[in-house]
DNA sequence: GTGGGTGTTGAAGT
DNA sequence: TACTTCAACACCCA
């Protein structure tokens, strides 16, 4: 489901729910979401009695900022958070259940299982996978142009799937990087290596813009997404190419063009973005 | 029913 | 290295 400016959205939402409250308890009924540690009684074992003392976000990881670990959650496809109060029915799909001792709950919810914690001690999240291969997303000061340059004209890939690469540039997914290529002008089968400075460039600065404005606005929600408090995004409503297939360009008129790339489903203004 | 598609990401095979 | 396929899983839609 979520791409940055949705697990933007949560991370504010979710916060100002939690922050300060006490683990007394967690209940694990789906055990293939934690990935660490192995051992699931190890894992509820460690995080019984911490406190939740901050939410962070890196790419379109959560970092739950506890007294002693750091859970960092993954939602991948559906995965979604819910705070409620311990005698509301739980919903289907629940599969973690962290039991605070204020008598609410915090839920996570995700209906294909994708969704993956990883618990560690604070100061080693970074040194570990997923995080320590994950690049620094476009608002982050070690985001460099220069950097960013080398990756992508040393790459043979197409400048699509670079840009879904997570060790490239993290936060994109699949709608923003339609998005970023749109208005940066650039068609999505190019490859890196064949990109100038200037289209480089462009890409950067839009990546950059699009994600803001996406946050700005609650994020996207093309079906299923909600943020924390139950309340969609609004950023569809600005989408020029995820989504609009044979939808006139709003730039210049001609239909938008759906096509598969790795697998993913790709929107480009044929007119727009030339090859 | 049946197959294809879905906002993600790793692993396995070539 | 990198590309493709598959796998994890459930649901929606034509």
């Amino acid at each position: 489901m979520p791409e940055l400016p949705e697990v933007e959205t949560i991370r504010q939402t979710l916060k100002a729910m939690v922050i300060n409250k006490t683990i007394k308890d967690v209940s694990v009924f789906w055990p293939k979401i934690i990935k660490q540690p192995d051992d699931v009684k190890e894992f509820s074992h460690l995080i019984r009695g911490q406190t939740i003392e901050d939410i962070g976000r890196k790419g379109k990881f959560l970092l739950f900022q506890l007294t002693d670990y750091v859970l960092v959650s993954h939602l991948r496809m559906e995965g979604k958070y819910g705070v409620f109060t311990k005698d509301e029915p739980v919903l289907n799909h629940t599969h973690v259940i962290f039991h605070f001792t204020d008598q609410t709950e915090l839920r996570y919810n995700d209906v294909r299982k994708f969704g993956t914690m990883h618990l560690f001690s604070k100061g080693e999240e970074l040194k570990e996978k997923p995080l320590s291969t994950l690049a620094p997303d476009p608002f982050e000061d070690t985001f460099t142009f220069s950097e960013f340059y080398n990756k992508v004209t040393k790459s043979e890939r197409v400048i699509k799937n670079i840009l879904l690469d997570q060790t490239v540039v993290a936060g994109l997914g699949n709608i923003y990087v339609d998005e970023t290529l749109f208005k940066a002008g650039v068609h999505p089968l190019k490859k890196g290596v064949d990109l100038s400075s200037k289209e480089i460039k462009a890409i950067q600065k839009y990546a950059k813009e699009t994600l803001a404005e996406a946050v700005a606005q609650g994020g996207t929600t093309i079906r299923s997404y909600v943020n924390t408090q139950g309340q969609i995004g609004m950023f569809q409503q600005q989408l020029f190419a995820y989504g609009q297939t044979n939808k006139p360009c709003k730039h210049c008129g001609a239909p938008i063009e759906k096509i598969k790339v790795s697998g993913r489903g790709t929107h480009f203004c044929p007119s727009c973005q030339p090859n």
